[in-house]
RNA sequence: GUCCCUGUAGCUCAGUUGGAGAGAGCAUUUGCCUUCUAAGCAAAUGGCCGCGUGUUCGAAUCACGCCAGGGACGCCA
């Protein structure tokens, strides 16, 4: 959690404070949490400190609080904190309230406009190499929502990340061979006859969206077919275009696409499977090889290979986290589909037997999306093809739209994403309301140009209306927000946060005119204020990766 | 049967990890533009926080048990 250089230093005078009433200062350091207040009027900083240490001396925390309140007040007047810290109250059932003098949040507001876009940069992340995989899917039928889900939150998380420090490196894992794929090319072969008027027989477990008579169709008409033409090659070249084109489209980029085909050529199946057997994490038994994935706490083990020396689906994909952590990623974290979720332990165990630590991979699991269409569910599934894509999401409500929908809700949530709710509600999406912020501020930063109001030099002190105050406040929580994304590796609260300073600055906005050559100070003052609105909104916007228009 | 997610306002969802009168958006009703963008602001209406028991000074939050919805439990991928 990122703390803010004030609460830190707070937060050790309350821990000392508390270590000369309960005489034990090892124990009270953990023991309480700074937060902020519900209400304005119980000021900016709160610690249950008082509430937390009644428990252990069985006092009333109200006694506790006043006595904590005494200590502090005398460190806090010969410390640098005396600049800083304002009123100490105790309300309610024992809450210690500080105040934060304005002077404090008018530097954040000069921090605010020296960073620009470093401001809320904090290195967390040490540069370490962090591998973020997501969306991942098949390449046997364009993208539908569901990963449309993924990659949303997939790259924002990338952007949050990396703007904390971390190297990240955002991958694509492809599934391109196996059964499914020369599923898909069987199709497209079988479309082709169909076209050609062949009478056929098409197959329920074939692929039958039109993509396939599609593709199908190209062929015929490019004359591709040959003797060594190869369906299934053509097939997932040509899907995987597409999907490229739409993640694109959709801001997403990835940095790696990872091939499985690739991935058994390289042998490195082989070689997994031989530093297993090494290690004796693997047995033979009824015609199948087994990885002892219940040494590593799964409910049973697993087949890698099958008794027809296939192998299943786990053995390429420990290799690939294999080669993962061979390329130097000290995190590994996968987006998966909560269909995934009973893979789980088995990927885990497979981690740990190749000797990484158990917090190296971090699974988050990205809830289903709910389509409704006309408040009926949209079913959806591949094979048959009676689904959403991507593209025709991005067509019907737009990028910002879809994106802000489906990163605007915690992962684990289930999400129900009505089309024409999205449509009709796009004129009051919030996510026009926050960046419908950033135009009116550039529209009044443009306006400025024009008239010249020197606000290099303002002097901040004259801010002194509550919703300016307010709106200093916000600001200086954008650190915060961020901090909570990486805690709960989650781009949600950052959404959150963005909506909530949109609001101060609407409020604001509506009770004071900003320029104004009648009192050319204050309106200078209120320009630096708005150009720190206008930087944190736009920092916001980008890291969720949504665009900031200047004009709406 | 086992495991995972969810249950909060008419609808879609928050609730900073156990704290202060339960919040936002949409919907409904009512005010506010000769002044920097009304895609905005102000206000009203609307709640057995799925149900029960327990832990605690204190529970929407933690534990246990139910109920309801969704998903997963393959030598499929």
């Amino acid at each position: 959690m990122i703390k803010t250089d004030l609460e830190e230093k707070l937060g050790i005078v309350i821990g000392k404070a508390a270590g000369q009433i309960t005489e034990d200062e090892a124990f009270v350091s953990s023991v309480f949490s700074l937060n902020i207040p519900p209400e304005r009027i119980h000021g900016d900083l709160s610690s249950n400190s008082a509430l937390q240490l009644s428990k252990i001396l069985k006092k009333n925390p109200r006694i506790i609080a006043e006595s904590l309140v005494q200590i502090l007040e005398k460190e806090i007047s010969v410390s640098p904190l005396k600049d800083e810290i304002g009123k100490i109250e105790i309300a309610g059932a024992g809450f210690i309230n500080f105040f934060i003098k304005d002077e404090y949040f008018y530097k954040k507001i000069e921090e605010i406009i020296r960073l620009d876009s470093d401001f809320g940069k904090v290195d967390l992340g040490n540069k370490e190499k962090v591998q973020i995989e997501f969306v991942s899917a098949n390449p046997t039928g364009p993208l539908s929502i569901a990963h449309a889900r993924q990659a949303a939150v997939g790259d924002a998380l990338s952007r949050i990340m990396e703007f904390l420090g971390f190297s990240v490196t955002r991958e694509y894992y492809l599934n391109d061979e196996g059964n499914q794929i020369n599923i898909l090319g069987n199709s497209i072969k079988l479309r082709l006859k169909e076209l050609r008027g062949e009478k056929i027989d098409f197959p329920e477990d074939y692929y039958q969206g039109d993509y396939v008579k599609d593709m199908a169709a190209e062929i015929e008409n490019l004359k591709l077919e040959n003797q060594n033409f190869n369906f299934s090659e053509y097939g997932v070249k040509n899907i995987l275009d597409g999907i490229k084109n739409d993640l694109a489209d959709f801001n997403v980029k990835f940095n790696v696409w990872s091939s499985q085909g690739a991935l058994s050529k390289s042998g490195k199946i082989e070689d997994t499977i031989e530093f297993l057997r090494k290690k004796d994490f693997i047995y033979d038994s009824e015609g199948a090889v087994w990885f002892k994935s219940t040494l590593f706490g799964d409910d049973k083990d697993r087949v890698i290979i099958k008794s027809d020396k296939s192998y299943t689906y786990l053995a390429p994909d420990i290799a690939y986290h294999r080669d993962k952590f061979a390329r130097g990623f000290k995190r590994v974290i996968n987006l998966w589909g909560p269909d995934h979720h009973g893979y789980i332990p088995r990927i885990r165990a497979a981690v740990s037997a190749l000797g990484q630590e158990k917090d190296a991979l971090s699974v988050i699991i990205v809830q289903l999306v709910t389509l409704l269409r006309e408040g009926k569910v949209v079913p959806m599934s591949t094979r048959k093809a009676s689904y959403v894509t991507l593209r025709q999401i991005i067509d019907e409500v737009g990028k910002d739209v879809a994106r802000f929908f489906l990163v605007a809700r915690r992962v684990s949530s289930h999400l129900d994403f009505d089309l024409d709710l999205a449509k009709k509600e796009s004129q009051e999406n919030p996510v026009y309301y926050i960046q419908y912020a950033f135009a009116r501020i550039s529209s009044i930063l443009h306006k400025e140009k024009e008239e010249n109001f020197p606000h290099g030099n303002a002097d901040l002190k004259l801010l002194t209306n509550l919703e300016e105050l307010m709106l200093m406040r916000k600001l200086a929580q954008f650190p915060l927000a961020l901090s909570l994304c990486l805690d709960l590796f989650d781009p949600y609260p950052l959404t959150q946060y963005l909506v909530e300073l949109a609001a101060d600055f609407h409020k604001c906005y509506d009770k004071h005119k900003v320029l104004d050559l009648a009192s050319l100070d204050l309106s200078c003052a209120r320009l630096k204020l708005l150009n720190a609105v206008r930087i944190v909104l736009r920092n916001g916007l980008l890291l969720s990766g949504l665009s900031a228009p200047e004009r709406m």
